[in-house]
DNA sequence: TAGTGGTCTAGACCACCCA
DNA sequence: GGGTGGTCTAGACCACTAC
């Protein structure tokens, strides 16, 4: 691991365990350079990766302070997979794969409105229901592309996407663009999610891709709403 | 400006006006050394900057190639006012003050899920409705701290709070944490917003903080569940 | 005046990609 | 082997904060 990352993980330990307390001001760079023995740079890689993920505000003059940050909150903030999240918060959760189809062509209409360039190449298509502490919340719509992934092993969708790409394949999952809107519920959703007429869903779509920019993954979830939540940490962007 | 923000700029325009085409690689870090008079270190700042906000994906051993980036969205992405998202997108706007309060208390139980510190302190309480091409979508309702702003001209909620704190008061606002979900449209709302009984709106509760990490201004932005949409960029963290 | 963070530099070594 | 990005260093100068 790299020295400016051991440094942030160590700092941020540190801080989810309270031993720097949100109000508090961490070690001067200075003092951070004869703390760990790294050049200043190193540690202000360190310090700025903090900041970026809402643990720390830098403030000119005085020091980097800490603040109240964000938590992860379900359903999902950035790319964190579904068994990821799952783990962090402490609920019982089901995944039931419910369709699974290869060959067939990615639903191009379904994400125009995320601006990717994509075509209506062959895909894997997986459908999932999220099941969290015994109620159906979330269908999972993946169609990955078959150029990537060829042959998609049933146990992959039943277990966890990400782990096996990551982890089996070795592919490296880099960044992802996201949407969200709110629609009405389908009979689909009606039926799997046990929903009234005249329902609404969150629907989040999003494109996931590769290191070397190859957009790979294709995601539509849909989610009840009165189970929704999204949380974001922004920062002001000077003009 | 500095030196990295510059050339952060000039690319980033260059993106934006297709002299760097999605696709395409920009050219290599030395080469930017010597294209703009730079150590290599400023020109990865730059470079870095424009993969956070989505321009670019570095790819080590080969370049960094333009993708297809995030534009922004009606209503927000990041932080962004109303008025520099107004201007941004070709759309008549209006902006309806409809209640002006001083000197009233924080509803501090509409944002404790935000998990920010705060006491029922003195605010000055601000409801705006955001009229889209002659349709109401949003109502924005803002408290803000009488101690940083202890008087709020009513003027400023007219036209642009964030202008106002920014360029009048000389402010800095620096990050801000959201939340977005969805609940049942209360009676405000389907009066406003012109809904039908049993209608939904998105709500997003925001928190915004000044450079020092004072927490300042807290927002509840209710938006017709029709018209909303959200865009997100997301990098995914290496464990 | 001393300490803090903000910026920039010139150089080094490494891992990766590709011809 | 030559070019690319990834990391780290040691030092410099600046702007801001606090006393």
């Amino acid at each position: 691991m790299n020295k400016s990352a051991l440094v942030y993980d160590d700092l941020r330990q540190k801080i989810d365990r309270d031993v720097y307390q949100p109000g508090t001001y961490l070690p001067s760079e200075n003092q951070l350079c004869q703390l760990y023995g790294i050049s200043r740079e190193t540690g202000r890689k360190a310090l700025a990766e903090l900041a970026e993920d809402g643990y720390i505000q830098k403030i000119r003059g005085k020091g980097s302070i800490v603040i109240e940050h964000r938590q992860y909150e379900f359903p999902v903030s950035g790319i964190v997979s579904y068994k990821e999240l799952a783990e962090k918060m402490n609920v019982t959760t089901e995944n039931v794969v419910y369709g699974f189809e290869e060959h067939v062509s990615l639903p191009v209409q379904m994400f125009t409105s995320l601006r990717v360039e994509m075509t209506a190449e062959p895909v894997t298509a997986v459908k999932r229901l999220r099941v969290i502490d015994g109620e159906p919340d979330i269908i999972d719509k993946d169609y990955i592309l078959t150029a990537i992934v060829p042959k998609l092993p049933k146990a992959a969708a039943q277990d966890s996407l990400y782990a096996y790409f990551e982890n089996d394949l070795g592919l490296e999952i880099a960044y992802a663009t996201k949407e969200i809107t709110m629609e009405p519920a389908n009979d689909e959703d009606r039926e799997q999610l046990h929903l009234d007429p005249g329902a609404y869903v969150a629907v989040v779509r999003s494109v996931t891709s590769l290191a070397d920019a190859t957009p790979f993954q294709f995601t539509e979830s849909r989610h009840r709403a009165d189970k929704f939540r999204f949380r974001d940490f922004a920062r002001r962007t000077k003009k």
